[in-house]
DNA sequence: GAGAAATATGTAAACGTTTACAGAATTAGG
DNA sequence: CCTAATTCTGTAAACGTTTACATATTTCTC
């Protein structure tokens, strides 16, 4: 192997002593004689070659490279979706690029802008919220996107989004059949789409088995995480009013489980918790807690094979996907 | 804006009426004339232009893209890794490129000579385990490399790693000083480094407290999870022999207080427990474990901070750096 | 075995940058 | 003001691929 220099498709051409565009096809698989491709084949090998990418990237003006836009990491829940998307990919061409500093709409403009310099094929987003400038952005970008959650207003994309409200209703379907009536839901901050959409089917669930102002029954987080579940629950006052908490994430239902724990009341016993998202944490809390499983690493698959499907047949109508939820039954309710 | 084609260098010269060469100067902050500095300005910010990655990586030799390999996700403390290495890259230019299909030697040694193909200018990697096969490819890639962890032997790459026989000494001394010296050690599985040094500096601290035979107080898993804890402590029998327990990580931690309160063991009462990395899980689980810091997310961050120095001066002497631990205590103990 | 059809190969241009080099413009010095 | 020194700018080549097109080779048919 010629140290020094890296072996491109000229030293392998003079070496198995044919032309590049020779050497370029073998590589990529087009037709050739027998002999020919047995000649590069072995002049690969005693090289060494490999292509480069960049090379690749400018002249087929794709990088087979997927980035991919998450909030954060602290929600375990994100944590399950890169899992997805990397499995999706797993088998393909795409190497995935990961971005997790969306939390502000400023570093998601930022991430976004950046996406000019084409060196993404695609985009994988999900963000809690969508403000105009953000749709705007996404709406002029020239390589398609695929939505984790539901699609902003205006957007063409395709979108893997889960049946929020149908989720909440299945918590309260639940508490209902093991006799939890009293139900109160621990919901995020109400600026972001999934609390939203939880609070509509939280109502909508109360409001269907004849319950007066579904709407008082509902305490909003600072923020999804375990500290803002205690600080709300901590201020609020009519507990004693409810056997049981649905919360809008597994986060807030640690923070509930903790707090439970802090001022003596017993997780099943005095009060059920039911979770959302059932991530990782659900079965690490003790009690592990039922949760409403959202299929979130299921998702991040399966948007790693709509935006694999979509590179490969841009055409392809959109897709607009709608995931069941599913109850997981541990040990909190 | 010149839709349907994306606007060039070649666009640009036109429109500010220089050559190219200005422009990319410009654009590099090269020394140029006020004025083609103003019109190169203007004929970007009219195109919306952005340069192309792919040929400025092609013809630079560098992406500006880092590879970050990690094992895999299911353990909370990659995630705060990830976020520090996050945090480290988000001033600079570099992209993250995120691998955590490696937790087989195939997948690593797959994801090792794919950097042959250059889309990355470093790579960033930690692996429970390095065999000779992955030395040997990481020797010979031709693009720093940094270690989060232990450098393996014959490799010469930055590390930054932890003092893990100090952090578990840290443990048996806070457990000591809270008059638990029964101590038992849950450790993960031997093949890996981390277990290992864990498993020196338990036993080097106790025989430094006068334990007999301290080899008999660790009961290993079979895996960093949760659930090989269940397993390993339901199949061990001299559980009442001991009045605390340090868990190799914050998983295994999860796992020991689930068993515990199975068996009816009280945490902290009957039975302290320690756990390792200090990762988010510490301070969800109930009771929120006493963890020894083992600094992940910092360590991530330092390791794009190496990443970055190295990269804009090469020769600068190889740095290993050893990371103190630090007890957080919590209410498990 | 000749000619047509089909298939394989080679040549050369292009992708959008960066940068060495040469030449033009500016500034400085006397 | 003229020349030398300095600074700026433009031309053109290169980075390592892919691919249209032309040419060469093989295969097929009769």
């Amino acid at each position: 192997m010629n140290l020094g220099t890296k072996p491109t498709l000229h030293s392998v051409a003079k070496r198995a002593q044919v032309s590049i565009a020779s050497v370029s096809r073998v590589i990529n698989g087009r037709p050739a004689t027998a002999q020919t491709k047995a000649r590069v084949e072995q002049a690969i090998s005693e090289l060494g070659y490999q292509p480069n990418s960049s090379a690749r990237a400018l002249k087929a003006r794709t990088s087979e490279q997927i980035c991919l836009i998450l909030p954060d990491l602290s929600n375990p829940v994100f944590q399950s979706m890169i899992r997805g998307v990397q499995r999706g990919f797993r088998n393909s061409k795409y190497r995935v690029m990961l971005s997790t500093s969306a939390m502000t709409t400023l570093e998601l403009v930022r991430q976004l802008e950046n996406l000019g310099q084409s060196y993404a094929d695609g985009l994988i987003i999900n963000a809690l919220i969508y403000d105009d400038e953000i749709v705007e952005l996404l709406r002029k970008l020239n390589i398609p996107v695929v939505i984790l959650g539901t699609t902003p207003k205006g957007l063409n994309a395709d979108s893997i989004r889960v049946d929020n409200e149908r989720g909440v209703q299945i918590g309260i379907d639940y508490l209902h059949s093991q006799n939890r009536n009293r139900i109160l839901l621990l919901n995020g901050p109400q600026s972001t789409i999934p609390a939203k959409k939880r609070k509509k089917g939280f109502i909508d669930g109360l409001a269907k088995r004849g319950v007066q102002d579904p709407e008082s029954h509902i305490v909003n987080c600072k923020a999804f995480t375990a500290n803002a579940a205690i600080e709300a629950l901590g201020s609020f006052k009519d507990l004693k009013n409810y056997d049981s908490v649905i919360c809008a994430n597994d986060l807030l239902a640690a923070g509930a489980l903790r707090f439970f724990s802090d001022v003596n009341i017993k997780v099943p016993h005095q009060m059920s918790v039911v979770g959302i998202d059932n991530t990782d944490l659900a079965d690490l809390l003790n009690p592990a807690i039922t949760s409403i499983d959202f299929k979130a690493e299921y998702r991040g698959e399966l948007a790693a094979n709509f935006m694999i499907e979509r590179l490969a047949n841009p055409k392809t109508p959109l897709r607009r996907m709608l995931i069941e939820p599913e109850l997981v039954i541990r040990k909190s309710v």
